[in-house]
DNA sequence: CGCTTGACAGGTC
DNA sequence: AGACCTGCCAAGC
C-alpha cells in the first residue's frame, strides 16, 4: 500500500492542529517527485483521517470553492475552530500558522536541501 | 487514445 | 498588483 497518494496522506496527517501547510510544501517534502496539482488531487480523494482542511495554497488562500462553496465554508469553519487566524475572509495568516517541521520523516524526505 | 480539467506554483509583463 | 503563460499530472470522457 504505497504510492504518491499515500506518501501525501502520511505527510498531511503530520500537520498539527492549528497549523497549515501548502500544496507546494507537501509536494516538496514528498519522497517521490510529484507536483502540487497531484497533492490537490490527493486531497480531493483523501480518507476521513486526513486533515485536508489544513492544506491551503502558497499564499494562504483557500482555493477550494470553485465548485463547492459549501466545502469552502467547511474548510474555513474547521480552521477557525482550530484558532487559525485570517488576514482576509478566504486567506489564512501563513506567517503565523505555516507548518515548518525541522525534520521530515526519512521515508518521506526527498534528497534536497531547502 | 487524445483532449480537457483542475483543491498549484513560478515566472513574465 | 493582477492578468497571463507554462509546467505539472491523475482522472474523466
Amino acid at each position: 500500500m504505497s504510492g504518491p497518494f499515500n506518501a501525501v496522506y502520511r505527510l498531511v496527517r503530520r500537520v498539527p492542529h492549528g497549523r497549515v501547510s501548502s500544496y507546494g510544501d507537501i509536494a516538496a517534502m514528498c519522497a517521490e517527485e510529484i507536483s502540487p496539482r497531484t497533492v490537490g488531487w490527493a486531497m480531493s480523494a483523501s480518507p476521513k483521517d486526513v486533515p485536508w482542511h489544513r492544506i491551503v495554497n502558497r499564499r494562504g488562500r483557500l482555493t477550494i470553492g470553485r465548485r463547492s462553496v459549501a466545502l469552502l465554508e467547511l474548510q474555513r469553519s474547521l480552521l477557525e475552530s482550530e484558532g487559525v487566524e485570517f488576514v482576509h475572509v478566504d486567506q489564512v495568516d501563513m506567517e503565523k500558522h505555516r507548518w515548518t517541521p525541522r525534520r521530515v520523516p526519512q521515508a518521506v524526505r526527498k534528497g534536497r536541501r531547502s
